[in-house]
DNA sequence: ACCCCTTATTCTCATATTCAGCATAACTCA
DNA sequence: TGAGTTATGCTGAATATGAGAATAAGGGGT
């Protein structure tokens, strides 16, 4: 038998005071619901962001009382706006932060986030409302044309902030976080840690909301560390891009991004826009059809330029069949 | 390019939506924390629950307002009644449920559900605090001896429910999921299911949630269908329970449970408990071993009843190694 | 001392999956 | 007609996985 016996009254003194603090009600805060709402054009992958007091932010909304569940109030709550189904709802995160404010504005002090994909991505509407690339925010993340160039002065600047720790072990408990999550040293380049990502550059100040929150100034960058949001939105972005781009290899999410009928390289784009590295075509296919996870139209292609495609349409019995039928695709990967 | 350009203004409208709603405030609701805290002691998986007038609940408090995030504000509060530290805590699910209500015990409109293990597991402490195992609430959840008998009696109902649908559609829709999640039909047993399996039995009926929430009489199923919770707890527990089986495959979690040393076979032992299946030893051990998440402590245990096995500790480093270095035990497996 | 039982540890082997290309087909455009 | 482009089929090497044989090293009983 394992010896985790240990301690003693540890647990009933955890228990003890859990029911007494359970009984006092805790005092009410405000709480809102953000949506981080994403499309696929042009193997683009593309958010709807707006504009509050000029800054580009995400749409948020109150939490409304008329909903038994919070999922099914953000999907009434987009849907009655845009008459448009959205295929995949996710809570992503309950952001709670006790000092959310941002420019004097202050914000809820409860968000619960939510993921949505809809298949539309209309040009954008009023003014200020856009659907925006998301590496608009977080360029360092688009290696679809090989390590973005971008990332030389940024890897630079966080190895200087390393050196700046107080101590010996804080210096190399930095170094490789920064090694682990841009693939230094070793290490290759994994598309899902985008948050640890964006946090290490928050954290050396290298994001203006770091210069914007804390007080402290920012390291210039000259627009290489992406575009600034609101609050704590570019946080909430870069977790719904890495669960996202988590979410795919086990989930058939991507096709609620798809048109009803499309190709395989159609298909193999929009992967690749979103995970935003490129896969070998051949064994993408391969994974595709093995697992059943489209089927034949039986219509062909307008014209893709070379040979023409077979169009195909996901296969939503999948849905049933397996428990994980998602693009396997197996991490370090990193071909043509 | 793919044709995903259509609707029109749907986009615009939401964004129109969103800004107008977003610049209310929501009315304040109250907010509770719950915590699934587990510990693995004697290979059984143990979860803390306290007594609440009468019913088995799970330890929840009020959010306080003196943390600066939520995590933290559970991290302190558990910490300070245990002295215990909380070696893993993640952030499971936000519930919303407006008519969250059990038993006449109004409970909060919006709960932040966490997980946490801890190494210690001391005997249950005063009257209404009590370490159990987890499969007291559902039982059909350990397979570690093959498929638990009183899976006949419930999969048997089941398929009486799924019979009482309205439209053929729905039925034939009931069957899948219920194939799907017990494995039935091809389909293996998935252990990772947790959450989906509850949620049928509440659909059906068997529960006794189910007919305390909704008024209509239950199944009764003589004591096969676990034990029952307060408010949605059971629920909450299914969702810990779902997430950390799917989470020690990729993230050294379970080591969190284990004491300084270890044998391969307890470490072997203590997956099996939460995951509910049985392993193959020698494979066990290779994966281990190849993905160095473990490290010889040069002395060797006491006495397992055969050959003394080599005591090992956890590798800390690996957590800044790789990014994914969980036991990735193949799903599917089901080995002696 | 010897036999039996139990657990630990090392290896093998067959199979499945994945990676990386090669080769060929089918179209457009100049 | 030939070059360029994309689609699709197929193969061979490298790994990973599933299952189990074989051997090692303790304890307990006779």
């Amino acid at each position: 038998m394992i010896s985790v016996m240990q301690g003693g009254r540890a647990a009933e003194r955890l228990a003890e005071g859990v029911v007494a603090e359970g009984r006092r009600r805790g005092q009410p805060r405000s709480i809102g619901l953000s949506a981080v709402i994403i499309a696929a054009a042009s193997y683009d992958p593309r958010v709807l962001t707006i504009r509050v007091d000029g800054a580009e932010a995400l749409p948020s909304g109150p939490l409304e009382a008329e909903h038994r569940t919070l999922e099914i109030g953000l999907r009434n709550w987009v849907e009655r706006q845009t008459s448009e189904h959205l295929g995949y709802v996710e809570q992503l995160y309950t952001f709670g932060d006790r000092d959310r404010v941002s420019a004097g504005m202050a914000a809820p002090a409860l968000v619960v986030a939510y993921l949505a994909l809809v298949r539309e991505a209309a040009p954008a509407g009023p003014v200020d409302a856009a659907w925006q690339s998301w590496y608009r925010y977080v360029p360092w993340e688009d290696w679809r044309d090989g390590r973005p160039a971008l990332l030389a002065p940024i890897e630079e600047r966080l190895e200087r902030w390393a050196t700046t720790a107080q101590t010996d072990a804080q210096r190399r408990l930095r170094e490789e976080r920064i090694g682990l999550a841009f693939g230094l040293g070793g290490a290759s380049w994994n598309e899902e840690l985008v948050l640890e990502r964006y946090e290490l550059l928050y954290e050396a100040g290298l994001v203006a909301e770091a210069e914007r929150d804390l007080g402290q100034p920012a390291e210039r960058l000259d627009g290489t560390a992406g575009a600034e949001m609101a609050v704590d939105h570019r946080r909430i972005l870069a977790t719904a891009i890495g669960r996202l781009r988590g979410k795919i290899k086990y989930r058939p999410v991507v096709f609620e991004l798809m048109p009803p009928a499309f190709t395989l390289l159609q298909l193999q784009r929009t992967v690749e826009a979103l995970s935003g590295v490129k896969l070998h075509k051949q064994n993408f296919r391969r994974l595709v059809e093995q697992q059943g996870l489209v089927e034949e139209t039986g219509s062909m292609s307008a014209a893709t330029g070379g040979r023409p495609a077979r169009l195909v349409r996901f296969r939503r019995e999948v849905l049933l069949e397996r428990p994980a039928p998602g693009l396997r695709l197996r991490a370090g990967r990193r071909v043509s």
